[in-house]
DNA sequence: CGGAATCCCGGATGATACTG
DNA sequence: CAGTATCATCCGGGATTCCG
């Protein structure tokens, strides 16, 4: 059993999920293992079927687990945030990139389509 | 956007997700990778949280999807079945292990406890 | 611009009991 | 032994509206 953060998983590889599983977090960090630094605007043009809610929640809970950085320019509207990955969620680079990786083999050797 | 088996996936890394995402898969995947083939109760053994029904429903998607192989033994019970990753499963190793480690070096970085 | 508030649904997961 | 059946629950995620 690994306790971390208050929370118990039965297995390094689902305390791994547990911190970026879902359906978003992983595509998140694509985009800014990609992109680097991306304003909040940017990643929406990034992921166009997430809705504001979910990525504003997601980015919350990845900034909670110390994976991502949010960094605010200014104090009155319009507001610029930009959000890229803290030190710790750059260790994370190797997963997410065979994730990614996995996602285009499967596509090719499975006759997927990209559109 | 990527198709897959009929699903849409915004992302290549949404697209593993998809088929491995979830709080049990990459659990069920990490312990057939390292135990190479095992029977039901082997799997539950190994997995003491997951209840028979999760485990069941898992297994069958992922059977579904091409990565574990099911065989059975025996016609009346009591059955013997034994669950393995398939050729297409085994791409995922690295995927599953790189999650794996992660989750690992997570708990030395910051003050995971193993019980 | 970058969210927060509210309401809601459905799928994923769990508990328990039963069966070929 | 290896599941299935049934019912209950929980929470990720969506739709919409509003705010500093």
């Amino acid at each position: 059993m690994y306790k971390f953060k208050g929370k118990e998983y039965p297995c390094c590889a689902s305390l791994t999920m547990g911190l970026i599983g879902g359906k978003w977090k992983t595509v998140i960090l694509y985009h800014l293992m990609v992109g680097g630094t991306l304003r909040y605007n940017e990643l929406r043009k990034e992921m166009p079927t997430v809705t504001e809610r979910t990525l504003s929640l997601q980015l919350k809970t990845l900034e909670e687990d110390g994976i991502v950085k949010r960094k605010v320019y200014t104090s009155k509207p319009p507001l610029k945030v930009e959000y890229s990955l803290t030190d710790f969620g750059k260790t994370l680079i190797p997963v997410v990139q065979s994730i990614a990786d996995w996602g285009d083999f499967a596509i090719k050797e499975k006759q997927g389509v990209v559109v």
